[in-house]
DNA sequence: TATGGATATATCGGCAATGGATATAATACA
DNA sequence: TGTATTATATCCATTGCCGATATATCCATA
């Protein structure tokens, strides 16, 4: 709330950036666990170094996409060195605007039969 | 073929780099024609300018993605100073590639909720 | 016919993002 | 005890983006 930017003035994202938010997307995690999401979610093929996770971490931030959370898991399930992000309400507002473009991009490249029998029924 | 790189290698695209590419699928095009390819396709949401789009056409000639053709329109259609691009077949194993990574992403978008009511059906 | 806007290609240079290298330290486990 | 993994962080070379600029042609119309 309170945000005089569109979300769509954001697009069109990094792959680094819409990967790191669309594993924030699934609850919040601290850094290194994102990295091990966007392993495990594209099958090792995409992965993000130290260098690209905390730089773009640092951005996020400040472009206030994500922001950094208190609550943190049971002592026996933490580690102290970790320190939790989560999607912004803005955050959430540009990870879709993202999603729907790719959406439209996969749609046309559908049409251009790009793409074999895959399910992905054009609207 | 004789193509000793694999598609996957190639990615991710960058976003101009995937615009351009799905616009060649469309059928060959000369440069400026895949400029208002690009901005027809996204609504004017996205636009390339002249130094992304020359200096992009020249990376992709010379990893092989595209070529120049020598086949031009009938003379009354056509104009001289323009020059026509294809993909080559690698360059279509490469759009196709990252159309389906992106695929798969939207599906994780999808499963996360983060897209509403839209059709493409979760296989 | 001349004037101008659109078409068309091309380069330059500043800037932002990537990602490997490096550093540091805590944790887990054998 | 040692060592691999977890975890955060910075540095820097390389790459790609993209606006500015340049040059020239095409085409409609005044």
């Amino acid at each position: 709330m309170g945000d005089t930017r569109s979300a769509e003035e954001q697009l069109p994202l990094t792959p680094a950036v819409f990967h790191i938010l669309l594993a924030l997307a699934g609850g919040e995690k601290h850094g290194y666990g994102i990295m091990q999401e966007i392993a495990a979610l594209t099958d090792d093929k995409m992965r993000i170094g130290p260098g690209t996770l905390y730089g773009s971490i640092k951005r996020l931030l400040a472009g206030g996409l994500i922001e950094e959370t208190d609550e943190r898991p049971a002592p026996e399930m933490d580690d102290e060195r970790r320190r939790y992000y989560r999607l912004t309400a803005f955050g959430r507002l540009v990870v879709t605007a993202e999603a729907e473009r790719l959406f439209h991009l996969v749609k046309q490249a559908q049409l251009r039969k790009l793409l074999g029998a895959q399910k992905p029924t054009v609207s």
